[in-house]
DNA sequence: CCTCAGGAGTGGATCGTTCAAATTCTTCGA
DNA sequence: TCGAAGAATTTGAACGATCCACTCCTGAGG
């Protein structure tokens, strides 16, 4: 009845309910306590809802309710102002799976990287989010003090290391994938196992040579001085992965921390004159770009559960649920590709896809999924 | 006065105009037209809505203007379920640029490829976003077609291919590329040029190529013998690349279209012999994490540049603006790296800078810009 | 026959902001 | 001195959903 706007609007609550001759109440139940509203008035309001093709105004929801139904996360750049191959993955995932429940995803980026509170407390205060994921945690970080002392619902893929009594992450179980990484390379039938790690003192880097130690410690043949840890100086770092990959010799194989590093000793093997996998098998960890343009067997991270797992967990921290006792860890899972075959059937993998499928304006559907 | 709910909750329009003794609607002019209030007023508002850390609460202000102040961008994820380095690049600047004007950006995805309608449609009815920013578009996208016709504001990063008449889109100029790549090669002394791109038909492929044939023929020394397109089977690709090598000779060059096609040809570079730089030049294009661990000379998008000419296009387009007559191409940026240096430094760069600075748990800023 | 519990649905108020129109305050020329 | 024109500010009315308190109705139990 109302005169609107210019041009036909959108169709509200109102207007549903009387097409469907019941009151705004009504149809707001339909939508949010669908048990409360008998079975033929539901059908009713249901098929005008499909029929006006109504959608909830979610300011306007977001208004009455004191909530928004979308979390934030913060878009960590590196200094190269790229996600880089996790989070990028994440992020995708993340999306895929707050689609399901509902929920929308904001990004944003911190304007100032000492002190990324204030960039929080902004995108809060606007009401546009009603919590958080954050990535890239690491010690001393400040973000799950301010939150949970300000009751901000929030989850965090990566363990929240300063407060133990934080139990809502999920995180990649470092050293259950490089152990997963050697009983792999031991089934293909390696001999000596070697491991090219980064410099002791990283939570991550850590967790992952612990895996080496456990895995090689278990099938007994441990043995510390197969053990390296790579250099600043690219050319020492060099000289440590020819030494490494001596000591191992053919037979034998390396399981290295990062994909990077695992190109890295590719390349000093074909150098050498030894063929990766036939002669020295070689893994890396993360399964990015590098690993399947060079056939790298790497460990795959489950993001895709990660993600889900997360969505959950914030979803419970917003109805004020109990928090898990616990955070949560994923194995990683390996994907064989030839630098772990004794036998090698294709020498220069798949250039042409990776060509196609990263280019704008030219996609391709690989199917490849998990 | 009125009894809130359980705990102080944000300070409103109405906190600020209580404590600042004037009215609501004159400290909303104080954010939307600070020009209609008078100095002393302006100062004595702004004073408290600091004291109070007001903030607008920015589901109210789009419910009542009807419009959201947030932009909608599908992650156009590939099988690998990743944006890749472009796209991954371009939603971070993308979310900076966002910032600078008080918008947000908000992801999504679509759930059936061959409809992706059907979700920008979604997200649209929900009044969340006021406008989408396309990628990835393509020769019969549906996107931009449907978007003009329901009067969305978009813009697009990619050409709108299909319909000229839309002018608000920002591209990088491929041929401009590889002609600055050809340009460096020359300048850095080296012989015969030659190209190794995509099979024929692809827009952007095409586009590139373009750039070699124009700047070899400017500097007559075009030779259509030195060009080949990459096969589909690998085994194939690597005799062509072989042999493109050897007309090319060494004191040559060789531009790719990418650098995942730079990459397998520096390969077969120092399978033969060749040093990379020393011997044979040899360029990439986008700048991805191929060209930064392996030291490859490459063309870096100016993605910054895009996204600042993409909002500053959507925000004219919401307000009713005319378009631009045309759409912006930008220049990509030669990157020098050693595989276009005669003398190479460093053989192995900066393995180590990528392992770290790609990790969770562990960053760096390496204020590599632009 | 009457009471009462509980399912189903209604009407009014409300969230925090902006728009439109109305009001008050200033300034200044006739 | 009056009044008109503007500038500065205030007031009333949405925006579209949900929450709350209430009414209506049906049927079981005393």
């Amino acid at each position: 009845m109302t005169i609107r706007g210019q041009r036909p609007l959108r169709a509200t609550l109102v207007d549903v309910a009387i097409a469907a001759q019941v009151s705004r109440q009504t149809v707001s139940n339909v939508l949010n306590n669908p048990g409360k509203v008998a079975p033929e008035t539901l059908a009713k309001v249901r098929s005008e809802i499909d029929r006006l093709s109504f959608q909830p105004n979610l300011a306007a929801r977001a208004l009455r309710q004191r909530k928004a139904n979308a979390l934030g996360i913060e878009l960590n750049a590196t200094g190269r102002r790229r996600l880089g191959n996790i989070q990028d993955s994440f992020l995708v995932e993340l999306t895929i799976t707050a689609r399901q429940q509902d929920a929308h995803v904001i990004t944003f980026a911190v304007e100032d990287h000492l002190d990324p509170i204030a960039d929080y407390e902004r995108l809060l205060a606007t009401q546009m989010v009603s919590g958080f994921v954050l990535t890239n945690t690491r010690r001393d970080d400040p973000r799950p003090d301010w939150l949970r002392k300000h009751d901000v619902p929030f989850v965090s893929f990566g363990r929240v290391w300063d407060d133990p009594s934080f139990t809502s992450w999920a995180d990649v179980d470092g050293r259950a994938g490089i152990a997963n990484g050697v009983r792999h390379l031991v089934e293909q039938g390696y001999g000596p196992i070697g491991y090219l790690g980064w410099p002791h003192g990283s939570p991550v880097g850590d967790d992952r040579r612990a895996g080496w130690v456990a895995a090689t410690k278990e099938l007994g043949i441990l043995d510390q001085a197969l053990q390296e840890v790579q250099l600043q100086d690219p050319t020492a770092a060099a000289a440590v992965v020819r030494s490494l990959i001596e000591r191992v010799g053919i037979g034998g194989a390396i399981v290295c921390v990062s994909d990077a590093l695992a190109v890295t000793a590719y390349q000093i093997l074909l150098d050498s004159g030894l063929r990766p996998g036939v002669d020295i098998g070689l893994t890396g960890f993360d399964d990015d770009d590098f690993a399947h343009e060079f056939g790298l067997t790497s460990l795959h991270q489950p993001l895709t559960e990660i993600a889900q797992t997360l969505l959950l967990g914030l979803t419970r921290a917003e109805s004020g649920a109990l928090a898990p006792s616990h955070g949560v860890v994923f194995d990683p899972v390996v994907i064989p590709r030839s630098s772990t075959a004794r036998t090698s059937p294709d020498p220069s993998p798949s250039a042409h896809e990776y060509a196609i499928t990263h280019t704008a304006g030219n996609r391709t559907h690989d199917g490849d999924s998990s």
